[in-house]
DNA sequence: GCATTAACCACAG
DNA sequence: CTGTGGTTAATGC
């Protein structure tokens, strides 16, 4: 079997693509390859961070320890960097990655990033460009949290997986109740109790952990206003 | 007051 | 891990 490296790796970032094939090489003498199962954390809120991390291909959720219980900040899917702001923000992880699914990722050592982003402005752009467009993610989410009322985030969150993860309407939800309650702010009860109104009123089916939308209009208007 | 929203608790599959 | 029912506290007519 051969073997994948950073030149002919065909998950790479916008960022990557930037690099010159001398860089490249480089990159692949400072890249480790992991495979992680469902489940599996990648890295761990309070523990040391040294290296950048890009998820090749999955889904990860990036989660933080609450004063009371544990909040989903999102859920990303590959390809995509993870865990910039919490290697270069403090020395310790602020927050927690853990797999969703399996989950292809490279670790990257810390100098070889630098370097890059110290030689090529290209790909530091490319990185700005992708925390620019994190943070204002962040800043929807934030407003959504605080403004909405539960079924709004819960209808919001299912419009999430359908057109940001899935890109179907139809899907198998990759988290437990009690999970899409910590990324929408709800308790465990009440999205049970919400997903079933929803599932009555004809708006979703329903079924375990998979869900089709069958009024996208509504749940949009769900979403939007409340 | 009364209605609504949503969390907490308990208990049953 | 889920779903449901009762209870409770906060908020808004």
């Amino acid at each position: 079997m051969s073997q994948i490296t950073c030149i002919n790796c065909n998950n790479r970032s916008t960022a990557t693509s930037q690099l010159k094939d001398k860089e490249l090489s480089m990159l692949e003498a400072s890249c480790s390859n992991v495979k992680f199962m469902k489940g599996d954390v990648i890295f761990k809120q309070y523990a040391l961070s040294s290296n950048i991390i890009y998820v090749k291909k999955g889904l990860v959720k990036i989660h933080i320890n609450g004063p009371d219980r544990d909040q989903i900040l999102k859920i990303v899917k590959g390809p995509t960097y993870l865990g910039i702001p919490t290697t270069f923000g403090d020395k310790v992880n602020r927050y927690s990655a853990t797999a969703l699914t399996e989950t292809d990722v490279c670790f990257v050592e810390l100098s070889a990033f630098k370097e890059f982003l110290a030689t090529n402005s290209n790909f530091a752009f490319e990185i700005i460009k992708e925390l620019c467009k994190n943070e204002l993610g962040h800043f929807d989410h934030c407003v959504s949290q605080v403004q909405k009322q539960s079924q709004g985030r819960i209808a919001e969150g299912i419009c999430f997986f359908a057109d940001k993860i899935f890109n179907e309407s139809i899907f198998e939800l990759p988290l437990s109740r009690q999970e899409l309650g910590d990324l929408t702010g709800n308790s465990r009860e009440s999205v049970s109790r919400i997903l079933t109104n929803l599932n009555n009123d004809k708006v979703i089916s329903l079924k375990g952990k998979t869900i089709e939308i069958l009024n996208m209009e509504r749940l949009k208007g769900i979403s939007k206003n409340g």
